[in-house]
DNA sequence: CCGCGAAATGATACATTGTATCAATCAGGG
DNA sequence: CCCTGATTGATACAATGTATCATTTCGCGG
């Protein structure tokens, strides 16, 4: 979780080019489909970027209106639509949001670990969750083309926190 | 998935009596925590059951007004999340609806199987999703308290059916 | 370079889904 | 009976997502 980035102690700059990195991926994904990277399109994948987790829709689209005073809910959805489509953006169900898929390149089922705590979203391709779905689909039958698996929780850093506090309490 | 009841032909008899008693089964768990099963509540849950499937609240809503001219969106998302609460009734996120629970005396983690061709929901509690979940929480320190497993695909019979109907095109 | 056709956008209106509020009513215990 | 908390009624509204259609942009073949 730690790497060589600590030493830069939430500075933007190694950040900055890991996103432009990401940008640069998506964007090539993307063209190499003959589909086209837009303002409209790169404005989104920017603002995700940006806010490093989850947004609505509508946070999305006030953001976008920072830059370009005449977006619209219709051109929001149809960007996140068109992410979704090349497998670049989530949509999470429990909380109506839209996240940067963090794997593009992999179109395993994933899964969504959520921490009402913090918000934080964690996504991975686990295969034990993704095969024992599909074992339970072969039992009964099903063959499955779309796996929504969202757990939502509290994550670590914030339950050691929550301790803390519920210690405080007691001294109190 | 066929036992006795394949002698009834789709008659609604025995049907009847299972559901009739899954009423008293869902009513009594909520009386026995002091809750109180009302008209509109009752109605609620008779309309799921007669559908047999899932329906969004606002397909609940014009059934109940069939019969009680006046009740509202806000009426009916009232006892959906009651009985949502008591465990009777899940939300579908896929499909922004709600269906009956087949296993309300069983709070375990649960998954639903949808078919997008009948429109079929199955419930499972299947202990091999449930410990890939968990054991993925373990390894990132999630600690969860709600699973949301929707798995969508195509079930046994509409695939059969589909290749049926493929099979028919090819010959024409 | 031009112009064609597909892709994408703009603009507007609307559909669907879900909540907040607060007064009125009901059910049961003392 | 009256008190209290649970429930409902009624209304308005908030949040989320789509349909439509005219217009613009883009990439490409000529």
């Amino acid at each position: 979780m730690n790497g060589p980035e600590s030493m830069y102690k939430a500075s933007q700059r190694p950040e900055a080019e890991a996103q432009r990195r990401t940008l640069e991926r998506l964007e090539s994904v993307c063209r190499s489909r003959g589909r086209r990277v837009t303002r409209q399109r790169r404005a989104v994948l920017r603002a995700l970027l940006a806010q490093g987790g989850a947004l609505t829709a509508y946070e999305l689209l006030e953001r976008l209106r920072v830059e370009d005073g005449h977006s619209t809910p219709a051109g929001v959805y149809r960007a996140l639509e068109f992410w979704m489509a090349a497998g670049a953006v989530h949509r999470l169900q429990s909380t109506r949001s839209f996240i940067l898929c963090e794997h593009p390149e992999a179109p395993h089922p994933g899964q969504l670990l959520i921490c009402r705590e913090c918000g934080q979203v964690v996504e991975t391709q686990d295969k034990g969750v993704a095969s024992a779905a599909h074992r339970l689909g072969e039992r009964l039958g099903f063959v499955f083309d779309r796996h929504l698996v969202e757990l939502t929780g509290v994550c670590g850093p914030c339950r050691a926190r929550g301790r803390a506090a519920e210690a405080e309490c007691r001294h109190a």
